[in-house]
DNA sequence: GCTGAGAATGAAACCGGTTTCATTTGGTGT
DNA sequence: ACACCAAATGAAACCGGTTTCATTCTCAGC
């Protein structure tokens, strides 16, 4: 009955060994190689141990062996949801397979993201990095460092998870030149470079298969603000649907819209993409399903299977996103809802937004935009 | 221009203490008490280091100090908002006070959270318990071998970071009132107790305060579907608001009365609570604020407070949650859009729930109401 | 009955740091 | 100049496991 609840010091294995007289390395093998002793010898130090109350400490362990049984998250924002999920799905599969899971959130910086790789590198046998801001020659310093796989990003020669959501872009623009939309836009982001690369192209593509005229506009960080901010830029620029980069920006173009008293779909269609938050909006919103837990999942499998094999992981997955249809796509209205009569379309219109207070947001301004 | 990219071993203490011509010991120093050392000294010594990329390797340093410099988070969904912001606080917290963060998600099972611990235990200094679903012996078996603080559950003896969200709620029945509503509902999660009873209690609380009829509906897990589902429950009990236990629910409300044609906050007003997704509907949500991302922040620094003392961390720290007045409330509409006649308020309507066919699939439909 | 292979176990080195304790060095007081 | 103390640095033990290598012991085979 101590007071002070303390935390005791854990028993050591020679502490153990010595109670059930034998070597330290009897009771090493005890744990870890039983085939190697005696099954009485096995039961007897086993039994000592737990007497004791006795766990292999993992920490020592992983020194002497190298392997640490833990692997290391990396990704620009936890908080938001196609992260959560595909972190969800990560951290599970991991779980799964008997390894515990880091989680670090580089917050968009690529700065932080090389600390994180550096500062856990010793404490894991690998890293799963969700579409890395950093650049790729840092990225390929360290996984020359630790296996690597990398979410979203088309690295040769390093583990990879792509999630190819292009045929669900190119499905999307044809169920939308389907219902008769003749003018569409994509509202990308750059910084999730490759993710939004690869659907602004499906999108040019389908789009020209079909004979639409198709507006890129540029949103910036992908966020709600981000995409309620383009809102006007898609009424000017008299198109009548819009394909955004993912559910959040697409969420941020509906609030924009019906901030305008304009509805969804009646006049205006709205396609996301991740299908993670895309169900909870209403009108819940068609997008394509980017799989993200599954993609977490196989981005360890890979890393994990990575751990069997001399070489570190190096082959690629390729996940296939397909369109979920919901209640955002209807019919193209009678004419398209821009205040100002649709102009020769700009190749690319930069949706200028509010000049951020806050301390985190990137803020990435162009001067020339109007407002 | 290996072909092979074998990870070569991270260089050693040793090589950088021969490469800088000083001993293990002077190395070792300039990382981790450089004021023992001439400045000279340190500077050449973490030249050398950078020079050949080293970093002190964490898991022979746990080793020997007995410090891992990790810490647990174990929460009970890593996809829901709340806990995604919670998360995004405590890593980042962590991180600026030079610990790493592991991950561990529970499914909302007490089970895994159990395991999870155990198996953590090891390899960090303390655990933040969000929520625990865990009963209250276990989590004092844990807490008595390793320093933990949980959030939102009231633990004598236990660190402890408390959300108060009943002023905020009381706040919100108050707004109600002022707009005329005189029968509202509070519909509420049975899972998330402490959170869930101290906010019914305080709609209770404040109704009276104001002569409101309050009804209380159970919605099951948290959820969106489960917030969708309560609808025609909170019709046939005839209000003309609800405030929820949280967005997700509440946003699952507004979709469910938009199902129906109804408008919000024109024939509805919606309250939610946690602040985290609330700007981002539409209408956006009148919420209260639960500050989630410092509530992890603090945990953390009261967990990491505690090392400095021998006793764990004991305190309760406490985060009032206010009242953000958005979109969604609105005067009391000139009848309730109850399709059934209000009836004598009844104390409790338990939204019925199938049999959960998945295994973590929430679904709860109603078979018996309609459609 | 003797030899040799193989199984069971132990002694000690090792993983990569930290820390105690001893030694060297430099500066001060007289 | 001499003695003395503090500051700077090094040698070696230690953290708690794993693993190599040597040793002991058993039993089959001739």
């Amino acid at each position: 009955m101590t007071n002070a609840p303390s935390h005791r010091p854990a028993p050591t294995i020679r502490l153990v060994a010595r109670e059930a007289g034998v070597s330290q390395a009897t009771v090493s093998r005890a744990f870890s190689q039983p085939e190697l002793l005696t099954p009485a010898t096995v039961e007897k130090v086993l039994g000592t141990a737990r007497r004791l109350g006795y766990v292999p400490n993992q920490v020592a362990r992983a020194l002497s062996t190298g392997r640490a049984g833990n692997i290391a998250l990396i990704l620009p924002d936890v908080a938001n949801p196609f992260f959560s999920a595909l972190m969800r799905g990560a951290q599970a599969q991991a779980y799964k397979r008997g390894y515990a899971t880091f989680l670090g959130d580089s917050d968009e910086t690529a700065h932080l993201e090389d600390v994180l790789l550096g500062k856990l590198a010793a404490q894991v046998d690998g890293f799963v990095l969700a579409s890395p801001r950093l650049d790729e020659p840092l990225i390929r310093k360290h996984a020359a460092r630790k296996p690597v796989v990398v979410i979203n990003r088309d690295l040769e020669g390093i583990g990879r998870v792509l999630v190819d959501t292009g045929p669900g872009f190119t499905a999307a623009v044809a169920l939308l030149a389907g219902l008769g939309h003749r003018a569409i836009a994509y509202v990308g982001a750059p910084r999730s470079s490759w993710s939004s690369q690869q659907r602004a192209r499906a999108v040019a593509a389908a789009g020209a298969a079909h004979g639409l005229s198709v507006v890129q506009i540029d949103a910036g960080r992908p966020s709600h603000e981000a995409g309620r901010d383009c809102v006007a830029a898609l009424m000017e620029a008299g198109v009548t649907a819009a394909l955004a980069v993912d559910d959040v920006v697409a969420q941020g173009i509906m609030a924009g819209l019906a901030e305008r008293g304009l509805s969804v779909p009646g006049d205006f269609s709205v396609v996301g993409c991740d299908d993670i938050i895309a169900a909870t909006t209403y009108p819940p919103l068609t997008s394509v399903n980017a799989r993200c837990a599954i993609a977490g999942a196989n981005a360890v499998d890979l890393l994990l299977n990575g751990f069997a094999t001399p070489a570190p992981p190096t082959a690629s997955h390729v996940i296939t996103g397909e369109l979920v249809i919901r209640g955002s796509t209807g019919p193209a209205p009678a004419q398209a809802p821009a205040r100002t009569p649709a102009r020769a379309p700009a190749q690319t219109i930069r949706a200028s937004r509010r000049p951020s207070a806050k301390a985190r947001a990137p803020a990435e301004p162009d001067p020339s935009s109007r407002k």
